[in-house]
DNA sequence: CTGCCCCTGTAA
DNA sequence: TTACAGGGGCAG
């Protein structure tokens, strides 16, 4: 499910909940923790406390004394804080609190990952990240100077976490949608007003999604973040675009469905 | 940079 | 039964 904006609801919740806590257990599923176990990862955190709650892209760092529990969500996974009560059906991993609460990461698909090492390493590990669509050096001249040299298509080139970190199918999509621009189009032959427009969409559709998202986690163990969002265009083959009610269309880039309208995205 | 793969659930 | 799913590592 997430993307950026669910990504930082979900630190702001773990945040909230968790800083300053214990972690007194910890329960995961093997495949989660590979190539480490869950009982290296569990002795390597037990006994610590939770300094601070850092995203970078999609990763999620939980940075404790000494160490750092790295994770990402990938598609299907879900963090939340929650009561010592909720068994809810197959977590994948279950980090329990000092206060009696923990930290529950559900995840049907299993492809979500979770790893424990020194903060250094894990920042090397993270080093190839582009940059984040949220900080202050997110610039349109910072943006269109990222995408000057690619001859993929610009759908592609957002979607690329080594140029815009946390970007995913969605966001891109409607970012596209707003800045006009077709998600086939040749990055660098974008002009520099398409750029401005490109970096101005993204940034405002992030922050929609992101309070729509802040909204949604409000409830405990409800509704999944981002629900709220409406979309323009993913997810809506077939019917009439908002702006000039023609089709949105469903393509195929690098195996992954995008959406567009051909109206309104030249 | 694109294709294939990793998994499991859901919908057509 | 098949296609597809919001991600990313890896091979080619």
């Amino acid at each position: 499910m997430p993307e950026l904006p669910e990504v930082e609801a979900v630190c702001r919740a773990v945040r909230r909940a968790a800083t300053g806590r214990r972690i007194v257990a910890l329960h995961a599923s093997p495949r989660l923790c590979a190539p480490q176990t869950p009982g290296a990862i569990a002795r390597a955190v037990c006994g610590k406390r939770l300094r601070s709650v850092e995203r970078r892209g999609k990763n999620i760092l939980l940075h404790l004394d000494g160490i750092s529990l790295w994770m990402h969500l990938r598609m299907t996974g879900h963090l939340f804080p929650a009561g010592p009560g909720l068994e809810s059906g197959g977590y994948a991993a279950r980090v329990l609190l000092d206060n009696g609460r923990c930290l529950l990461l559900e995840d049907p698909r299993r492809l979500a990952v979770m790893r424990a090492a020194p903060p250094q390493k894990l920042s090397a590990m993270l080093g190839p990240l582009g940059v984040d669509p949220l900080s202050l050096s997110f610039t349109p001249e910072r943006l269109e100077g990222l995408g000057r040299a690619s001859r993929a298509a610009v759908k592609n080139f957002l979607m690329n976490q080594r140029r815009v970190a946390g970007l995913g199918n969605i966001y891109s999509a409607e970012a596209l949608f707003r800045a006009g621009i077709n998600p086939r189009t040749i990055t660098a032959r974008l002009g520099r007003r398409r750029w401005g427009r490109l970096h101005a969409s993204i940034t405002s559709v992030l922050a929609e999604a992101l309070e729509s998202g802040r909204r949604a986690y409000r409830r405990p163990g409800g509704l999944a973040v981002g629900e709220t969002f409406r979309c323009a265009v993913y997810g809506r083959e077939g019917l009439p675009c908002f702006g000039c009610r023609r089709r949105i269309r469903r393509i195929a880039q690098s195996g992954r469905s995008s959406y567009f309208c051909p109206g309104c995205q030249r």
